[in-house]
DNA sequence: CGCATAGTTCGTTCCTCATCGAAGCGTTCT
DNA sequence: AGAACGCTTCGATGAGGAACGAACTATGCG
């Protein structure tokens, strides 16, 4: 009976599946709310919430509140390697579960990622915003480029008007592995999608359905 | 809700105190009997053939039976590296070390990691392979460089003998917090450093310590 | 054979901990 | 101010699983 670090401490912080799956979406990077957590989690808030005191108190999370929010993420990259190095093992032992549904394929397309879009969609948005030069990015750093208030203000979105938050945020998306837009402007441009009706939510899902004409209209304006 | 690889039920598996006892002593590299490792872990031995049971079922273990002895050890280098990064996590986050005691500053110093050297000696010697440019790394990967096979000969260590697992691979020591050399050259290293008696294994720990003409050895064959 | 040692299986007990509803606090919006 | 929202705390409930003693299987030794 050995005394060390306690990794069965850390080990058992883990090892719960809604706690696990609360990792596993802070893994991308951006920080996350509370309600966002629980959703992931599929937990009830109250169990979040339990659920986050424990990890915080065990040291694998930061928080930040703004507001009346609370943005918990990954208390740094020890843990999310520690995190890969699980996920890596988890891979190598545990048979494939494949079993892509319907909602599933749905997801992969377009969701709700807090407050922006993600998805096929929104990664192959920023892809041509970066490509038309409207946003420059260099590694995880999102930029406005020297258009971009033009550009943006032409289809009635203001990228001064919030400055709370970054504009611009690089969030890596899960089911495609690359990054897509968030900050305020990702979230600006979801609430133009769904004011728009170009697209309508999912009933409890992070699903977000495009209308075929507002698919049309969104990939006139962001895709083009 | 999220589906992936099964990292609850991994990370669930060393959550159990006596589980995760059992799996630090097996990160000596050597395999141990049930008993033993009830012993280990301070539990009844028909609860460590309980536990043991579950670590075989999760894939953590192998086991060979030898009479009417069973020896369990780990299953490979991948759950080695992933116990070094949780327990990395744990002496991160956990300053309430109690006691940092002789044996711990040994374990800095130099330590086995499953079947490899791990600590500071072993990571100042994969730095300066690297800088001699026998090993090539770029990022996470490393390979031979082309003076490798010679350099390796001269002290007795064939690079091309042992095919079935990767020669080379790092491995983040928990202690340095940057990577040692792990893989089929790693192994043949420590093997070179016990047969050559310059440093001998601490009785029931995993600290590895140097004599002083053996540390002059081993610095004029890697870290000169 | 009989006896000892090494491990596993079984059944029971017990306790931790995940879960959610309801209520409480603080912030923001109108 | 009042209403809506985001989140945490409290309390009760329930299930999973860790623990051990006893019984069972297998191997080794005279």
């Amino acid at each position: 009976m050995r005394e060390g670090p306690d990794i069965a401490r850390i080990a058992s912080l883990v090892g719960d599946p809604a706690r696990a799956n609360m990792l596993n979406a802070l893994m991308g990077g951006t920080a996350l709310t509370a309600s966002e957590l629980a959703l992931e989690a599929g937990v009830s808030l109250p169990t979040a919430s339990s659920h986050l005191g424990k990890l915080m108190e065990g040291g694998l999370l930061t928080v930040a509140s703004q507001g009346r929010h609370r943005y918990y993420g990954l208390a740094g990259p020890q843990v999310a390697g520690m995190i890969e190095a699980i996920t890596g093992v988890a891979e190598a032992v545990g048979p494939k579960r494949v079993r892509p549904g319907p909602r599933d394929a749905a997801m992969r397309v377009a969701r709700v990622c807090y407050d922006h879009l993600a998805g096929e969609q929104a990664v192959a948005m920023l892809d041509r915003l970066v490509a038309k030069n409207v946003l420059v990015r260099d590694e995880q750093e999102i930029r406005l480029g020297p258009s971009a208030a033009s550009h943006f203000a032409a289809i009635g979105i203001d990228v001064y008007t919030k400055p709370r938050r970054p504009v611009c945020r690089a969030c890596l998306d899960w089911s495609v592995r690359r990054s897509h837009l968030a900050g305020t402007l990702g979230a600006a441009i979801l609430d133009k999608i769904l004011a728009e009706k170009w697209a309508r939510r999912e009933k409890d899902s992070r699903a977000v359905i495009f209308s075929l004409p507002g698919k049309q209209a969104f990939e006139k304006v962001f895709l083009s």
